[in-house]
DNA sequence: TTTCCGAAAGCTGTACACAACTCGAAATGG
DNA sequence: CCATTTCGAGTTGTGTACAGCTTTCGGAAA
């Protein structure tokens, strides 16, 4: 009864590739011989979950601002397929709030205002304080490895801002956050709770100070690694949960006026 | 700034017609008169919603027990439509955990257990909290009419159990108390979860003592609907917790062992 | 010049046929 | 008689054409 044994209820993700997204397991797709005790190894699921990261991370890196209308039919050429695998995926990533599909009009990317999105913040604090309640893991060497290369990324995005390596790093020290839990629905719904947010703060980006972001970052990666790397999940979490509250005061601050 | 505001995180889930599932606005539809403004008015998603409501029930009432195989092209014809707008549907119920679709077998109704359940147990408890915490909203009129009316349908119940009946107003009760929140995103999170769960211990009762768990549930919907009246939301989400708790409890408890 | 109407273009939603895949049963060779 | 292979029924996944809806642009009338 390992870690296999509550993959129905994760089901509902596809498999999570990190934001790096380098290819998994390359031989065991061409030759067919995935695991057929475990549903999310089909060749189609694979697609399937590819393309769902590939959107999500183009949505949340804003490479799609908010109000930009996507045409189905110029993806599905984009990725060699049809419209309808697509339509699938386009129908997830409209289940996480990202788009919204109107007919006869188009698929647009979503925009959320700071008012509504204050219900999502608070959620995130109590949640993130979950993440060390609830079946907190002991940081395997891994994890701490991870984690050490991060703030190594964080002190070096100090020296020289850069707001899409900042979004970057931000999403990879989520994930690594992540997998700090051991509770399977609680990283779900952190997840896309933090996907939700993620892309309202960047476009805020331009009304904050980008390198004092990239410092008040950094020492967060900081504090969270130490804490880690003592084994303090609970601190971890607790670190966490102040950053997402000065995170969002910040934005009501400066970011939430009457933007451009 | 009302209820429309939101609409936007909304839209992940189909418009919640309630358990009753009374017809809403026929004349409207048929007219075409729907309002613009609100994206989720609209002949396709209306029939979308209505789907997905229609066949979570049927999951969640356990009229597909858990292993079931359902045929696409089986539900296409009973509800008239095409296998294409159906698959979307069972691509929701499958993002919610409640179905899993592999290409060459079928699509089968999960079955969980209950290991992989605690974690999600723990989590609703610590959000039945959070319904009290985060933006608590004072019960206007209509939700102390119908938690009233709950009570009485419970201290019925309680006189004549019966197992359907039972899960019905379970269900009905989950959505009278997510009125008190005013938070969109954790009410969305609880009904997930609240679903991912209740089917599984509807097909334990058959292990658990009817008469005892109605008369329970009886006094919990009392206690609950007391604090309601009083208007303190709080100790309503405290009273939820701890039958939360309890129940989970019985289950390991009497309803856990090797079944069947 | 302004306003209103209508046709056309473009989009999502739907239906249907076919491909890819799984599983089981029947046939075949040992 | 048993093991192995092959074929077929049945299922989900995919491609494609069309229907329904919305927006926009052009032209005619006031």
């Amino acid at each position: 009864m390992g870690r296999t044994a509550n993959c129905l209820i994760a089901a509902a993700r596809p498999r999570n590739l990190g934001p790096g997204g380098h290819g998994g397991t390359p031989e065991a797709e061409r030759h067919g011989i995935s695991n057929p005790k475990d549903p999310q190894t089909s060749p189609a699921r694979e697609r399937y979950a590819l393309l769902c990261d590939t959107l999500r991370d183009r949505i949340c890196l804003l490479d799609y601002p908010p109000g930009t209308r996507l045409s189905e039919e110029a993806l599905a050429s984009e990725f060699g397929i049809s419209r309808t695998p697509l339509r699938r995926v386009l129908g997830w990533l409209e289940s996480q709030g990202l788009l919204v599909s109107v007919q006869g009009v188009g698929t647009i990317v979503t925009d959320v205002e700071l008012e509504e999105l204050a219900q999502v913040y608070q959620l995130r604090m109590e949640l993130a304080d979950l993440i060390g309640k609830l079946s907190p893991l002991p940081p395997d060497a891994e994890t701490v490895a991870l984690m050490r290369s991060l703030r190594q990324r964080g002190q070096k995005l100090a020296a020289e801002p850069d707001t899409r390596s900042f979004a970057r790093l931000n999403i990879e020290f989520f994930h690594a956050l992540m997998r700090c839990s051991g509770n399977a629905p609680l990283r779900e719904i952190s997840e896309r709770l933090y996907y939700q947010t993620t892309r309202i703060w960047l476009k805020s980006i331009s009304h904050l100070d980008l390198a004092e972001e990239v410092a008040i970052f950094a020492d967060e990666i900081n504090d969270v690694c130490t804490a880690v790397e003592l084994g303090d999940i609970m601190a971890a979490a607790s670190i966490r949960r102040a950053h997402i509250s000065m995170s969002f005061w910040r934005l009501g601050q400066n970011g939430g006026g009457p933007a451009e």
